[in-house]
Parts: C-alpha cells; structure tokens; sequence
DNA sequence: AATTTATTGCAACAATGCTGCAAATAATAT
DNA sequence: ATATTATTTGCAGCATTGTTGCAATAAATT
C-alpha cells in the first residue's frame, strides 16, 4: 500500500509532510529518529509540523513511537502484516539502532491485585547482529 | 542502612545534596521525578548539581532511572533486599506515578541468531491499585 | 471557482540535560 | 587545628525535544 492509500484509508488530509514520513519510514529497515526521517525527506519542513504530523500518524495508529531514552526517540510503521499487534524492540548500544523484533512478542505479566495492565513496552538492549560480527 | 553509610561504602564524598536524594527516594513508596525529589528535599541546589549527583548515584549503582517517556524520568532506590535484580516497573496513566514492581521480574527473550542482550527494560502501562479503586 | 476546514510556519516558551570554568567544600596529610 | 589536594558545586551558556497561539496557507468539498 501506497503512503497516499494510508491516509485516505484513515480519512486524513494527504499533505506532503505526511506522505513524505509514511513513504520514509515504510522503506526503512529500522526505526528512525526525527532527524533521519528529515535527511532522508524532499521537502523542508518546520519542526512543529514534523511533531505535528508524528502525533497525527501515531494518534491514526499508522506509526508508533519507540522512546529509547529521554535524548532518543525512533519512529517505525505500524505494518498489520509484518510487525505482530505486541512486539519487543531492539536497542543496540554500539551503533544505536532500534529495529522491531517483529519475531520476538511481548510476553504476559502477572500483576499484583488492584493492577490492570493496559500495554507494555520491551526494549531490550544489547548488540546487533551487525555490529557482533563486526567485533 | 543510611543515606551516609551508602556514601561511604560506595567510597563517595559525602554532600549534602546526595545524602538528601538518597533520603529522599529510600522512604519513597514510588519513584520520584527530579522536581519531587527537590520539593521534598531541604537545601536548595541548582539544577546542574541534582543531574550531575543523579549521574553518579546511578553510576554506582545507588539509584536507577525509569525513563517513561522521554518527558518524563524517575529515579529509584536500588535495593538489593526489596529490589530483584531486574524487575519491571509499572506506569499508572492516571495518576502518572511509577512502582517498582519488585515481585514482578523480567522475563527470558529468546533473541535471533547474532544478537546479545544485555539489559532488557519492561514498562507496564495501565491503571494502578489505588486508581482503580477511585473510579 | 468559492467556501470550509484542517494544516503549516513562525515566534515564543518550557523542560531536560550537557559543558567549561572559577569558587567552595570534603577528605586527607601536616 | 591548619594546610593541602581532589572533588564537587554554582553559574552562565548552550543544545535538544517538545508544546502553544495565531495568522497564513493548502486540501477537500460544494
């Protein structure tokens, strides 16, 4: 599916900026910062339209937002067909990239009384398997 | 053991605005945010010092940080009698507090060929006992 | 082509966090 | 007790991430 055929589907207004972040981050084989989605994009646009058009395409449930630490935040595609509703995500220390481990769900964890549990985040964090062989 | 005897048996100088972080998260039930911990602290101390006293606390091993979302870090009391190892911690999108889920530990991922885990950080959102209870 | 509605860009602001440097303080030796 | 040394503090300044209000602009609709 086309970045266009994404908004129109979630009944959105098909700017530029939108469709330049859904095309950027679809191509991309890992999660991406703000900053590696704007190098990678045509246009040039103002920082609060980027923010803007993040917390849109999250809100639509089109992209999801990865928060690595308080200094470092990723952006990956919300893809039914190869990212599984709960999947973990990989941080490798070394050369600092966030991948989806589409493979890898979240599992169950049992509360304590009185708790509900409405979603939890796995981040795990090591060293990719690019930057293992490279050692 | 107090906030003092930490500082000396982690070989630290002993100020007064670590001890006062120390004293403040050790009778914490929750962890707290940096301006929590400065309103219930005595002295007044500039903001580079809380980070820097932070940093080290952390180094050592004395506190550790819950990073919720990158607009919104707490700190915790590492307690090797209360605190597992690696536990999970829960985030209350009500109340916005965050426990240390002490009887709650990490689980296993079984990660892809190449790579290496190293630490894996489980934040469970939803709503907490005493949110639940209110509604 | 005109209207309506949502989005953009700008300016300003807030929060978190870092660095260099001089002054102050803690631990140690005298 | 006092002097010395090493660490820590406070200040100024800066960077990054993110938000808000408002007027200008662009998209979808009539």
């Amino acid at each position: 599916m086309k970045p266009i055929d994404i908004l129109n589907k979630h009944d959105m207004k098909r700017t530029s900026c939108r469709e330049g972040i859904i095309e950027v981050v679809m191509t991309a084989s890992q999660a991406l910062s703000e900053n590696e989605i704007r190098e990678r994009l045509a246009g040039n646009y103002d920082r609060t339209t980027f923010y803007r058009s993040f917390k849109t395409l999250e809100e639509h449930n089109i992209i999801h937002k990865i928060v690595v630490n308080n200094q470092l935040v990723k952006y990956a595609l919300n893809n039914s067909v190869t990212h599984k509703n709960e999947h973990t995500h990989f941080f490798c220390n070394k050369c600092q990239s966030v991948k989806c481990m589409d493979d890898v769900p979240v599992q169950k964890y049992q509360l304590p009384d009185g708790y509900s549990d409405n979603k939890t985040e796995v981040l795990i964090k090591g060293t990719c398997a690019n930057c293992k062989t490279e050692e």
